[in-house]
DNA sequence: ATTAAAGGCTAAATCCTTTTAGCTTTTAAT
DNA sequence: ATTAAAAGCTAAAAGGATTTAGCCTTTAAT
């Protein structure tokens, strides 16, 4: 490692209080002469200086780290990662990184374990819901910033991809053009994202005048599997073949092409299929499916934003709905 | 923050000495009784007493905390990190995550960072060279193992795809099917990727007795609009229509993709495409594109078992070459 | 010539843990 | 009854930065 405070101090025949105050942009309060602050300024970019982070951070109980907790790191939360990364660099924070593969237990540990490891805040994309969520809030004494999923509350920071608008705009276009007969491919019921699509759907058909039918709506989980599940259902149990299914995260559409290749290679030709988030290869399948591409950068952006405010600029919590876009093909 | 080991030592009416020895397993070399280390365990555990990892990361010079740099936290690499964090998790280590996009400066000011920030390692896909990486050696004393790029060197570790072998299968597959005519769309000319990639590509068509043209052979970038550029030229710049374009990554086959769609929609009636990188989404692509599918997961396993190997276990540095797979369609 | 104020700097405490060297008490050996 | 060894524990230093309280010197004011 570079030198300490004290070899400095040495260097400069000063004691390593009166460096450190330099360092700290104090001379003037403290009142160090111009002339031992340009020495000690000198020598210590000479020796290129950089304080021990760790030193720091016990002193000041501030590790400038921030825990970012999410289920994966797939195509959209990698962005959201990376975003988030780059914006806390900027501002001298590092991030640590850790996945729960969307299981609660996991998730509790991690959060607990980052604690410990002295993270200044959390932003989880979590799958607590409030009671779960108030609890740890009282154990946990960092701010949190939820991403992706909310939890309604009025203190409760967030920022989440308007879900419920989205989906509603994306359904409306089908719904436009005659479709009546929509399939609803959901996830993990309880989560925010789930709720907000559905709610975004059932709007979508009641302001269309569809017949919203409960047995069309189902909600099994985010996996790939789960999606190929929910597609075999629909195909096997009903027989009519449906006009239109809306898959409500990108693995469900690829559990729905998989079952497809696999088992109903003619299902284009009668079945249009629209899917929540979007993705580049989309561009090239036949026929073209529609989708809702949310603003990953954004997302992540504004959740750092939240989350430095709270931290250095003694600002409370915020919400952000993001506008995400509509892509049709 | 939890409970300190003075307070721990206070409410078992011991000194702090003798708490953290018994925490730390060495009662017995230190010859505290039986007696003494139970009432100070069930103390502990009562209290769910944790060192502040802080203190002791200053104490004992060790962090606990990888860095991870990488290009981007695209599928590939994000499902490195997401494995190297799970591994990591189990032994008790942090992943902190820096993305570089590609731009040397930026991975240079990275590891300094994360150096000076005391990680205890640094898993790192890099873009420098042998001089470059020496350079660095030099002044950084941790660990450093290379993770999908390699640098040679009989004293560095690495844990790569084997990028000549992979390509050298898949390429081969075509010539034996009696394609004559192949393209190579290429990256960043002085990455091993690259390096490997276009050598396996060679050996393919001298083994097959295919002839290999210089000119069919590029390499601008690995971005999107690298893939772009460079099926645009292989479409304009020559007047046949070529039999067939191996890209070198995912991101190369998105360009192609685009030119395709944009100016040559009839693009796959005479050529065969394949590609370096899987991707689920290929299954639904017509016609159907043969990739090479590198190990993510196995990658990551064996760069963060060599990093623990090294901090840990006293072992040196050591090179992995992991086999991918060949995803015929 | 005092005294007060200003100028210029520093000793020491603090954050919390680990570890070395060593202190006191008890037991065993002669 | 000594003495040596063993048992059981602890004081203090170290790791590197920050910060409080205050020391000493010089200048200005009366």
């Amino acid at each position: 490692m570079s030198l300490s405070l004290e070899e400095l101090a040495l260097k400069a025949d000063v004691s390593k209080t009166t460096v450190s105050l330099v360092l700290n942009g104090k001379s003037s309060i403290y009142r160090i002469s111009k002339e031992t602050e340009n020495r000690i300024l000198k020598i210590a970019k000479e020796h290129n200086y950089k304080p021990n982070s760790i030193a720091r951070a016990l002193r000041l109980n501030k590790s400038l780290t921030i825990g970012l907790i999410i289920p994966y790191l797939n195509r959209h939360f990698g962005r959201v990662a990376e975003v988030i990364e780059q914006n806390a660099r900027e501002l001298g924070y590092q991030i640590i990184i850790a996945v729960t593969q969307d299981c609660l237990n996991t998730e509790h540990d991690l959060i607990e374990n980052l604690y410990e490891r002295n993270v200044d805040g959390l932003i989880l994309a979590t799958m607590m819901n409030r009671d779960q969520f108030n609890d740890l809030s009282s154990k946990i004494k960092i701010p949190i910033v939820l991403v992706d999923r909310r939890i309604d509350g009025d203190d409760i920071a967030w920022v989440v991809s308007d879900d419920e608008q989205g989906t509603y705009e994306l359904v409306s276009v089908l719904c436009q053009e005659g479709v009546k007969d929509i399939y609803f491919v959901g996830g993990i019921e309880k989560l925010s994202t789930s709720i907000d699509r559905l709610n975004g759907f059932k709007k979508a058909l009641l302001d269309k005048g569809v017949e919203c039918n409960q047995s069309k709506i189902q909600q099994i989980g985010y996996a790939v599997a789960d999606g190929y599940e929910m597609t075999k259902n629909i195909i096997e149990r009903f027989s009519k073949t449906p006009e239109a299914i809306f898959t409500s995260a990108i693995t469900l559409l690829e559990g729905l092409l998989q079952y497809a290749k696999e088992n109903k290679p003619d299902l284009f030709s009668h079945t249009r299929v629209i899917t929540y988030d979007d993705h580049p290869m989309l561009d090239y399948l036949q026929p073209p499916i529609f989708s809702v591409r949310q603003n990953a950068e954004e997302i992540a952006k504004k959740s750092f934003e939240i989350m430095h405010g709270i931290l250095e600029k003694n600002r409370s919590f915020a919400q952000e709905l993001i506008k995400p876009e509509l892509i049709l093909r």
